[in-house]
DNA sequence: ACCTGTGGCTGATCAC
DNA sequence: GTGATCAGCCAC
């Protein structure tokens, strides 16, 4: 049986190619389908919405009204027959005082109910996908800006490298415009995408285009059975920032904002240096005109009065490189689509436990089973973390527990206890065989130069990889209806105790064990006992003479483990700076460092303490403390002498709260105040939580205020520089006294 | 209206 | 000065 048959995953109904789904006429939705040869057509189809309700309903004379197997919570199933007739029953239930829930959304309402996803055995290829970007007279990306005047071209371009720049003509702005957004329209009902992208497109593209529209007086009826452009506020979790934009809908069709694929996509890999499309595209080699792509201000509305050729390009180039990062970071959502109960566009800005348990809700509703309430929350604890040496330690391995918290929720029958039907055992079991075949799949695509398979088998495994990361923290999340804090608990528990047992037992082999975090474990292998000793030589510490030991170490470490739970020595470095719990760096047998943990590299070091950091760390684990005084000689000079650029002088910071929120929190004392708000507040820009505010520090003293002192980095003058030099050397001294006793002794004797 | 978890470090600021 | 607290970021 092939994963796409897995109907816990992928849903009890196979019909293909779905690509959009919409609420039609009366009890109706109308589902869209890409035919083999590129024509959609549309089924229009019964809708069934539903609720959830605890206990005995059928005093309330309701129709359609039937009892669920099993004895959890929510034991009624009431289903009607339109949308309408759903809100009402909510309302009647409501009043009538019964405890019930209800999904909130009609697709997935109608995708529930009837084992359906998107994008069935479609190739991600032919998705049709719209990229837009609306461009004002002088590149204003502020919206409240742009939205006074009336706006200087469209860009739009597809996936079969159709492109076209629709044009304001400056002479007569009012009918041009009209007839520009009369055009849009025409266009997105001509071509039909399923997708529109744009970067920012919910914050900055969108709402100036309703704005620009009304003004204008057209209509945007871009929905496939002619409905309106709709927005509601909306706010988004992505790790530590809470972004609040308008999301829009529309019927028929799926928005893609590839500024929010961008925030997703840093929060795994945190390499971006901004989220702007330029940044965006920079940092993935797409941006083949990045001077033009720069135009803004002044010189850019020049360009469009004389509606010149660079002006063109820089309209086109901005939706080819949306298209291009588009592309990039889609297609794991894309298959997400086809296994979860959600709209394409929501399966983007929903979270990973929230996914899951649409899954746990459509798998019970097939089955006709009653649903448990939600869970009782405790706080519990997480995984083990120690240190135990500090400094510098040469010839280090590192092994560990192989995706350890669900291999022992498997082995350890860490499972909710409210889970009668065991879907979660099942769900978890098949997502690893799947994302072994997919891997294997992807390894043959590879070999045999497919580059198309390739991609759609690594997006594949990508996915079921989140998915089976997701599954522990599904049993800790609150709103899950299957999360159970007790299981949660006892597999952190078997986790801890697995850990500490092999770091017992690496210490009573001779090994010396320096960092351990969760799931693994730096350590000096035996014999081999080089703490604080100088650098061998990468030939003299070869895989040869060590590997019959270690490979011995492995067998006999592995031995003492339960069955299921599978060791890894992955990795040798020739040398390790160990520095606090979670924070320490590794020289690689190629000379290569990496660095770990935000007290060694996190964003809130100024670039010039991150590079000299790395340099002196580098320098540490070459065995070179001798050479650290003269590289700190060579920073303060270019300090002192103003020679230092200042991005990398200036700090970045993103804003958390909007500026209303941290008004209120410093007037009623519950936070400081900082630079980065007091700067954004001065601006007069209208800042957003997401936004990242670049600033340096002035003054002449070493001690001052930064939110006082602070200035942003767009209003330094290169030609007057007015930089805090004994500020900045301050950090440079106190870097080095900081780490200086880490130092083995000779070194740091060196050092002051 | 939205939401996966815990553990750990640092800088900035404030209260004492 | 010192400790406490918050925000921000990072590891897993």
């Amino acid at each position: 049986m092939s994963f796409e048959e897995n109907t816990l995953l992928f849903g009890g109904d196979p019909t293909p190619r779905i690509v959009a789904i919409e609420l039609g006429e009366t009890g109706t939705v109308r589902v869209y389908r890409r035919e083999k040869d590129g024509a959609t057509v549309v089924d229009v189809e019964p809708f069934h919405p539903f609720v959830w309700a605890d206990g005995d309903v059928a005093d309330l004379g309701l129709e359609n009204a039937q009892r669920l197997a099993g004895d959890s919570k929510y034991d009624w199933l009431i289903t009607v027959d339109s949308w309408k007739e759903l809100i009402s029953l909510r309302n009647g239930l409501k009043k009538a005082g019964r405890n019930f829930f209800a999904l909130s959304d009609p697709v997935q309402h109608y995708l529930t109910a009837t084992g359906r996803t998107l994008f069935k055995q479609l190739p991600f290829e032919e998705l049709t996908r719209m990229q837009l970007e609306v461009l004002s007279p002088t590149g204003e990306t502020d919206l409240a800006e742009a939205s006074q005047n009336h706006i200087a071209s469209i860009a739009l371009s597809d996936n079969s490298g159709w492109e076209e720049l629709i044009l304001v003509d400056a002479a007569k702005p009012e009918e041009s415009e009209y007839a520009a957004l009369r055009r849009l329209t025409a266009i997105i009902k001509e071509r039909d995408p399923d997708v529109i992208e744009g970067h920012d497109l919910f914050r900055f593209d969108l709402p100036c285009l309703i704005a620009r529209a009304r003004k204008a007086k057209v209509k945007l009826d871009w929905g496939r059975g002619g409905g309106f452009l709709h927005s509601r506020p909306s706010r988004l979790q992505i790790a530590e920032k809470t972004i609040d934009y308008p999301k829009f809908t529309i019927d028929g069709r799926h928005f893609v904002d590839t500024f929010l694929l961008a925030q997703f996509y840093d929060v795994g890999m945190r390499t971006l240096t901004g989220f702007e499309r330029v940044d965006v595209a920079q940092h993935f080699g797409f941006c083949d005109s990045a001077e033009v792509s720069g135009l803004i201000g002044k010189e850019l509305e020049r360009e469009y009065l004389t509606n010149s050729e660079r002006f063109r390009s820089r309209a086109l180039c901005a939706v080819h490189e949306t298209r291009a990062v588009a592309e990039l970071l889609s297609p794991s959502y894309f298959i997400q689509a086809q296994i979860f109960p959600y709209n394409y566009q929501d399966v983007i800005v929903r979270g990973n436990a929230t996914r899951i348990n649409a899954l746990f809700l459509r798998e019970y509703l097939r089955q006709r089973h009653s649903i448990p309430d939600l869970p009782m929350i405790h706080s519990f604890e997480g995984g083990f973390t120690a240190i135990y040496f500090t400094g510098i330690a040469r010839n280090v391995w590192h092994c560990d527990i192989a995706s350890l918290y669900p291999s022992v929720m498997l082995q350890f029958d860490c499972f909710p206890a409210t889970d009668q039907l065991q879907i979660f055992r099942h769900l978890l079991t098949d997502l690893r065989t799947f994302r072994l075949e997919a891997k294997a799949n992807m390894r043959a695509a590879e070999k045999s130069n497919d580059k198309i398979r390739a991609r759609h088998f690594q997006a594949l495994q990508n996915t079921f990889k989140i998915l089976i990361n997701s599954f522990y923290g599904y049993l800790g999340f609150a709103q899950g209806h299957f999360a159970d804090f007790d299981a949660a608990a006892r597999v952190t528990q078997i986790g801890r105790d697995l850990l500490q047992k092999m770091i017992a037992w690496l210490n009573e082999h001779g090994a010396q064990v320096i960092e351990v975090d969760t799931d693994g474990i730096y350590f000096v292998p035996p014999n081999a006992s080089t703490v604080g000793q100088p650098s061998r030589l990468p030939s003299e510490t070869g895989r040869q003479d060590a590997s019959p030991t270690i490979e011995k170490l492995r067998k006999d470490l592995a031995a003492i483990l339960p069955a299921g739970i599978e060791v890894e020595f992955d990795e040798e470095f020739d040398a390790m700076f160990s520095y606090k719990a979670k924070n320490y760096a590794l020289l690689t047998r190629d000379g290569e460092v990496i660095i770990k943990g935000g007290a060694l590299k996190s964003r809130g070091l100024e670039k010039f303490q991150r590079v000299f950091l790395e340099e002196m760390i580098k320098l540490l684990m070459e065995g070179k403390p001798e050479a650290i005084g003269d590289l700190r000689d060579q920073f303060q000079k270019r300090i002192r002498e103003r020679e230092m650029p200042i991005d990398t002088l200036m700090k970045t910071d993103t804003l958390q709260d909007s500026l209303d929120k941290y008004r209120a929190k410093i007037a009623g004392s519950a936070r400081n105040r900082a630079a980065a708000y007091e700067l954004a507040a001065a601006s007069g820009r209208k800042y957003r939580p997401g936004d990242q505010i670049s600033y340096y520090i002035t003054g002449n003293t070493k001690k001052v205020a930064a939110y006082e002192n602070a200035k942003l980095a767009s209003a330094f003058d290169p030609q007057n520089r007015d930089e805090n030099i004994d500020y900045y050397i301050a950090k440079l001294d106190e870097l080095v006294k900081k780490f200086s006793v880490n130092i083995p002794a000779p070194a740091q004797a060196k050092l002051l």
